[in-house]
DNA sequence: AAAACGTTTCCATATTCGTTGAAATATGGA
DNA sequence: TCCATATTTCAACGAATATGGAAACGTTTT
């Protein structure tokens, strides 16, 4: 991944709306989850989804299908990696020893802790 | 890592020059390197350094020492594992065979990229 | 065709961000 | 003490961000 779509997932990413709407994506699952779901899950008005969305999609972290009414959204995992294999890089380079051991590479099992605070507004 | 941490360390790399500024203390190694180095390395003027330390700083991801008049700066190579993990986790939630697969866990040896396009300004 | 539904677009607003120039602070040396 | 060096603080600015209301758009149902 190059730096400058590093720096676009980042910015992405660095929302708390927009981290919590990437997670339930990711939960979601490939088949994705409709615009309308998310923001009934997570309480936020369409339209500012909708920008959110736009953000999320121009980081390439997202993609967007229409079916029927309704804009089924997916999470891309392979940019996902890509970006976590890009911090891994430039986060090890010249101490490899020190970061990015053992622990991230152990299947931790599916872990939970949002989404259970939607409906915040 | 909790969530606020985790988006306030996306949000402190989420700019150019401060994804440089780290990358620059990454590869200084836990000794760190001093304030006026990184701006002539990079090219960035004293004050706006200090304004993107100070965020790097907030959000963990760097520390700070006095050393006779000059400040050094080190990259906490902890505070990054734990965002990579947390990446991972929230990555890779009901989908582990889709993201953060032993691409990750490789080590890529030492790659360079950046710090020989400074002097922009 | 009309109405209902799901989503996006447009416009406005308050806030935060990145940068700059000038002045202030702290440390070390003559 | 006076001066140079290294960095921070302060005030200001334009640009980008996050959000909200109202209207428009595309799709399905009637």
């Amino acid at each position: 991944m190059e730096t400058p779509n590093a720096v676009a997932a980042l910015a992405a990413l660095a929302q708390d709306n927009r981290l919590d709407i990437f997670r339930l994506l990711v939960e979601a699952g490939p088949e994705g989850m409709a615009a309308g779901q998310v923001a009934d899950k997570l309480g936020l008005a369409p339209n500012t989804l909708t920008f959110h969305f736009d953000r999320l999609r121009f980081a390439g972290l997202v993609t967007v299908r229409r079916e029927g009414r309704s804009m089924i959204y997916a999470a891309r995992f392979e940019a996902m990696n890509d970006l976590v294999s890009f911090l891994t890089e430039n986060c090890c380079q010249g101490s490899q020893e020190k970061c990015a051991p053992a622990a991230i590479c152990k299947p931790t099992g599916v872990r939970h802790e949002a989404v259970s605070r939607a409906r915040r507004r």
